[in-house]
DNA sequence: TTGAAAGCGCTAACAC
DNA sequence: GTGTTAGCGCTTTCAA
């Protein structure tokens, strides 16, 4: 195989143009103090020759490595791939963060982290120090993980925390979850419904709570009681079965769910079609997610988007651009909007009422 | 900011152990000629240090980059993410690669490229002289792309071609397209079908024909006749309407349709339904791809399952092993298998046979 | 505004 | 078996 070497290298370049090293770094590097003339020149050569730096170089001599980190949960990833259920999450992460670093020169690079482990520090370490990562994108539940967070920050690396709005080192970053819980329940108020259940993911994610205060904002500013009708599941089909059935086993049962995960609302689905109750005649179902399948339940589900394309991109913009500004000290908010389909609909009449 | 350094260094394990540099080093790649004890001492400096070595540093010095390129057509896959119909290919590819990649030390990275363009060899020529990549994994419609396989032979890195067995330059791949088409064609002989219709996918694919090739040869196997069976689509949905009537107009129309992708297989499903014939009662269908949302049809599709995961998987192995060993001179075939669902039934019998 | 020198962390080549 | 030297391609000093 032999050694690989650069085929054009800065210093070809360099030759080219008659310059020094330096002049043609301070061209690519954008740097002031070139000449309009000297850097066209230099343009020209590297055009000419195709020159493309090498990011090992720029990295060994102490400059950027155009690299960003984005972590995901080991288990909860490689599950997702595997089940092959559709969800999309990495794919939208990749299309907004790719795009966003292909724009500034940089890549995007998964990682899977096992959070759920006491080598977090030596396996994030690991990857951090390998990749020399000019920044970290942390999805749940990583982002609160105080020994990931404590890392990045020692280490010095800008790190966005996506679902996360704890003050403290990093960018805070949230999907809206308070925001996109308030407009689902609206969108059921306006369609006439009273008592409208709650099904909440797990306390170890915040953003559970967000959205269960997005929902409660939106029933008190209505006037109405929300006792006894918030469950908690753990974001899958079983727990939200469970959920579903004690929200439609009280004597006064709502007449519309909004279940925080799609599998949730799966199994709401499902304790309907077991009791008879038609979707959304008789009850009304809201998913959050939008993953794909949605669209392909019977009825479609209406759902909260949850923007994590758009998320990802402006993560990827505020780490490139902390190392020149900074970060942001407020949490960055990306909101997501309400995707009308089959699974709402008007206000059942109750026989006898 | 400051300029980041690493923190620990093969200077401070040297130190720490008190050996030279080109000691550890030796260590770390799994040299040989090291006394045991010594190796020992060394690992446990490493240990206590928890040092790991920078790829840039070990690129710079013309070594490996530990890192793997998977190639993808940029606006396919950007489409497949916009449209989040749960495509999960890229997904797939990650869960075969990256986990592999894990297994060795290696990092896998997507890169988008545009294959339709003039600039192929300049968009692919930046990202090799940018990453340096050890390996590099073509997808269709780049794996047959002499623009891009000319590049990559040129520079000497190592790739594989998935979906090519072209002799020349590169690991051919295949997914066992004839293979599978077959087992999928005579699953549904042993149903006893006699007529089964083909929707092929476009020229520009080889493996569109090697699909063809399958079904013929379980056809032929079966002495059954071909003529008039096979209908040419773009993979796409509307291609799958014209390629499906086509079939079905025929005055003796096919029991069964097999069609190249799921959304040709949705395009027939649709004409059934026009045309009131029940699935699978009336007729039975297969699928190839096997991609989520298959499951969520009514009924649920039988389906070709591409074995993506595998073959990246494999690939990788393959990549990082051409280093030592070269590549394999003939193609490598990773088989898929038929996951039957709902769709195919046995043959029906006609009204007045 | 430009150039020269030093060094980033590591490995290949060679010496011992 | 182990250490020494040189150099990868680039950017950061610093000097002109």
């Amino acid at each position: 195989m032999g050694r690989r070497r650069q085929s054009v290298t800065i210093k070809h370049v360099a030759a080219d143009a008659g310059v020094s090293l330096q002049t043609v770094s301070r061209v690519i590097n954008k740097e002031p103090n070139v000449r309009p003339a000297m850097k066209e020149r230099v343009q020209a050569s590297i055009d000419k020759l195709g020159y493309v730096p090498s990011i090992a170089a720029q990295r060994m001599s102490g400059s950027r490595s155009y690299l960003i980190l984005a972590i995901n949960d080991r288990d909860l990833t490689i599950a997702d791939w595997r089940a092959r259920e559709g969800r999309d999450w990495v794919d939208q992460m990749l299309l907004g963060g790719m795009l966003t670093c292909a724009k500034h020169g940089y890549r995007m690079l998964i990682e899977l982290v096992d959070t759920h482990n006491d080598h977090v520090e030596r396996e994030l370490g690991a990857a951090i120090a390998a990749l020399q990562p000019d920044g970290v994108i942390l999805t749940p539940p990583h982002s609160e993980n105080p020994l990931i967070t404590g890392l990045l920050a020692d280490r010095g690396i800008p790190f966005a925390r996506i679902g996360s709005t704890h003050s403290g080192p990093g960018i805070a970053m949230t999907m809206g979850d308070t925001y996109n819980s308030r407009i689902a329940t609206e969108h059921l108020l306006d369609l006439g419904h009273c008592r409208i259940g709650f099904i909440a993911g797990p306390k170890e994610f915040s953003l559970s709570d967000w959205r269960i205060a997005g929902w409660k904002e939106a029933m008190f500013a209505a006037k109405l009681d929300t006792d006894g009708l918030c469950e908690r599941g753990d974001f899958g089909f079983d727990s939200g079965l469970v959920a579903a059935r004690k929200l439609l086993d009280q004597p006064s049962p709502p007449t519309a769910i909004i279940a925080s995960s799609d599998q949730m609302t799966f199994a709401v689905l499902q304790v309907a079609r077991e009791r008879g109750l038609k979707v959304p005649e008789d009850l009304s179902v809201i998913s959050f997610d939008n993953s794909p399948i949605v669209r392909f339940t019977e009825p479609p589900l209406t759902a909260v988007d949850q923007p994590i394309a758009a998320t990802a991109s402006r993560a990827v913009e505020l780490l490139i651009a902390a190392r020149d500004e900074g970060i942001p000290d407020e949490p960055v908010r990306v909101r997501g909007e309400l995707v009308v389909r089959g699974s709402t609909g008007p206000v059942p009449v109750r026989d006898g009422d």
